[in-house]
DNA sequence: GTTTTAATTGAATGATTGTTCAACAATCAA
DNA sequence: TTGATTGTTGAACAATCATTCAATTAAAAC
C-alpha cells in the first residue's frame, strides 16, 4: 500500500553503478548521482540508504551483471583452455575509452578495500568467486587431458586472477593493445 | 633574503607523499596534510602550490625515492634473473599492513589516470622507467646467456611490468602471503 | 636603524560535501 | 469519503572542502 514507486530501482542502480566505476567512490557526489540516476535525493536515501549503502550496492549489482557474464566465459561448455583464452581476449578487446574505467571490482580494492572492512568483505567474495572459477576451469582442463595430471591448478588459478588484475591497471595507463595482446600470449603460454 | 623558511622542503614533501599513499588523492584533505606535514595552510600553498600540484610533486618525489631504489634492484650487478626474483621477492615480502599501502603509482594510475592528463602524463613517464629496467635487465640476461638469443625481451618486460601490477592489487586486497609467492614463482617460471 | 623581502599565522572565504525533513501527492483499506 | 501509508519534492542543514589574504614576524640589504 502506499504511494507506488515511479522509477526502477534495478534501473537507477544501474546508473548509479555505471558512475561509480567511471569516476570511483570520492570522486562522485551526491549530486552527480542524482543527475545520473534521474531521481531525486531523498528518492536516493529512502531506496537506498547513505551514499556508502548505495556504492556498496552498486557493487554487488556489478558483481551480478559484469563480473557474471565474464565468469560465465570460464563456465561456458567446450575447451576449458579455449575459454580461458577467450576470457583474456575480452579483455583486451574491450574498446580503450571503456578500458580506462577498468574494473569496478579492481578499483574498489585499490580506492577503498584498505580503509573500509564492509567494502572489502564485500570484494573479497567478489574476488574469490573469480578465483574459483579460474580453478575449475583449470581442472577440468586437466580432466580433458588439457592439461598435465600432476599440474598444480590452484597456484595457476592464483596466477590467472592476479594476471586479470594487472591487465586491468595496465589498461587503465598506457593503452597500447599489441602490447596488452603480447602480454596475454605469455600468461596463455604458462597453461603448457 | 627576506625571511628564512623554518622546514625543509623535501622533509615536509615527503610527509604529504606517505599520507597520499595511505589514502589516495581525494581522500586525503589539506587539514589532513596540514596535520601530518607539520606546517600551516599558507606554507603550504607557498610552497608546493595548490593540492594537485603538491600531489604530482608528491608523485614525483615517490618516483625519485621509493620506485627508484626498487629499479636499482634490477640494475644492480650480477646475475639479472636473480635480481628480476629478487624484485619480486621485495614485493611479497612486504609486511601486510604496508602492502595495503600498495604502489603510489599503480594507485595513482587507478584513481587519478583515466580522468587527469596532467596526472596521467606524470605517471606514464614514471611507468616507462620501470619497464625500460625489465628490459634491460632481460637484455643483459640474453647477453650473458641466461636467456637464450631468441628471447623477446620486449614482450617479456611487458609481462613483468604487468605481473607487478597485478601482485600489488593482489596484495591490497586478499594479503595471503603463500599465494603470493606461488604466483611468483609461476612468473619468474616464464624465463625459461 | 630603516627598508626590503619573504615566511608564518590564523581567520575568513565561498563552494561543495552528505544528510535530513516538513510539506505535498498518490495509492490502498476501511 | 476518510485515514493510513508511502513516495516525491525542494529547501535547508551542518560539516567539510580547497583556497585566499591581511597582519605579523624574521632575516638580509642599504
Amino acid at each position: 500500500m502506499g504511494r507506488p514507486c515511479e522509477f526502477d530501482r534495478e534501473e537507477t542502480l544501474s546508473k548509479a553503478m555505471e558512475l561509480f566505476w567511471e569516476r570511483g567512490y570520492k570522486a562522485t557526489s551526491i549530486e552527480d548521482l542524482v543527475d545520473r540516476m534521474g531521481i531525486k535525493r531523498g528518492s536516493i536515501y529512502n531506496t537506498f540508504g547513505d551514499k556508502h549503502s548505495l556504492f556498496i550496492a552498486a557493487v554487488e549489482y556489478y558483481a551480478k551483471e559484469v563480473t557474471s557474464r565474464t565468469i560465465k566465459i570460464l563456465e561456458s561448455p567446450g575447451s576449458p583452455l579455449e575459454n580461458i583464452k577467450l576470457f583474456f581476449e575480452t579483455i583486451v578487446n574491450t574498446p580503450s575509452d571503456k578500458k580506462k574505467r577498468g574494473c569496478l571490482i579492481s578499483n574498489t580494492v585499490v580506492e577503498l578495500a584498505p580503509h573500509d572492512e564492509k567494502v572489502a568483505d564485500t570484494v573479497r567474495i567478489i574476488l574469490e568467486r573469480i578465483q574459483n572459477a579460474f580453478l575449475h576451469c583449470l581442472d577440468k582442463a586437466v580432466e580433458l587431458g588439457e592439461l598435465p595430471e600432476d599440474t598444480d591448478t590452484k597456484v595457476l588459478s592464483h596466477f590467472l586472477a592476479t594476471s586479470t588484475h594487472g591487465l586491468i591497471v595496465t589498461g587503465k595507463s598506457a593503452v597500447d593493445n599489441k602490447q596488452m595482446k603480447d602480454v596475454v600470449d605469455v600468461i596463455l603460454s604458462t597453461l603448457h
